[in-house]
DNA sequence: CCATGATCATTA
DNA sequence: TAATGATCATGG
């Protein structure tokens, strides 16, 4: 397997921009709707195909970079985030016995590569790659401290009221919201609030 | 309207 | 069957 730097992933993902990831389906091989359902993920795969990379989709080892892409809507002169954006599932455990440096949340968000992508509606087939780019959120400690602060309040939630009381409401930038395979499945997930995810958008470098 | 909570397709 | 990529859809 191939491993690519966090920035020729950049670079290499770039030069799609402007492109509608709908023409890249086939090449890449990626089912979308073929079953007549929508699968929700096409968007992602076929991006995370495109820096050269193999497999992508467990973060194997040596790789630097985590690739999130979102969907947003364009209104006013200025495209705003359609959804929040999932960032990692969380672990009850790992969450309590782990400090938010350390944790898999922020080591996901200090290395994301930020696709926006636009949205054209429900179950669309158009998807405009509009930019890529990364996020340097050294340039915005205060930011990181923030973060810190949900990512805490989170955890001590779960010490206190129990892995079930998690719920999206909590956080001002990321949040636990529910997460899994439906019906009745109990997994929660951090997400970035819309805040967050146009501030990624908005101060990328 | 929007955010939260629920759900889906795919892969390993 | 759980994890990962996300979007759907209902309630407030």
């Amino acid at each position: 397997m191939k491993i690519i730097a966090r920035a020729n992933a950049i670079i290499n993902l770039s030069k799609y921009a402007g492109q509608n990831l709908k023409d890249l389906v086939l090449k890449h091989k990626v089912t979308t709707f073929e079953t007549s359902k929508q699968n929700k993920s096409w968007k992602g795969l076929v991006l995370e195909k495109l820096p050269g990379l193999d497999n992508t989709s467990k973060a194997p080892n040596g790789l630097d970079f985590e690739l999130k892409s979102v969907s947003f809507c364009e209104g006013k002169g200025e495209f705003t985030p359609k959804e929040t954006m999932a960032i990692t599932v969380i672990n009850p455990k790992d969450l309590l016995e782990t400090e938010f440096y350390d944790s898999r949340c922020w080591s996901k968000l200090k290395s994301i590569i930020f696709c926006a992508v636009k949205w054209n509606g429900k179950n669309s087939k158009d998807a405009q790659l509009l930019k890529v780019t990364s996020f340097d959120f050294t340039n915005d400690g205060n930011l990181i401290a923030e973060i810190k602060e949900d990512y805490d309040f989170i955890k001590n939630k779960l010490k206190n009221s129990g892995f079930v009381s998690l719920t999206g409401k909590d956080g001002k930038w990321i949040q636990a919201r529910t997460k899994g395979s439906g019906h009745g499945s109990i997994t929660r997930a951090f997400y970035a609030r819309k805040s967050l995810v146009k501030r990624i958008f908005d101060n990328s470098i």
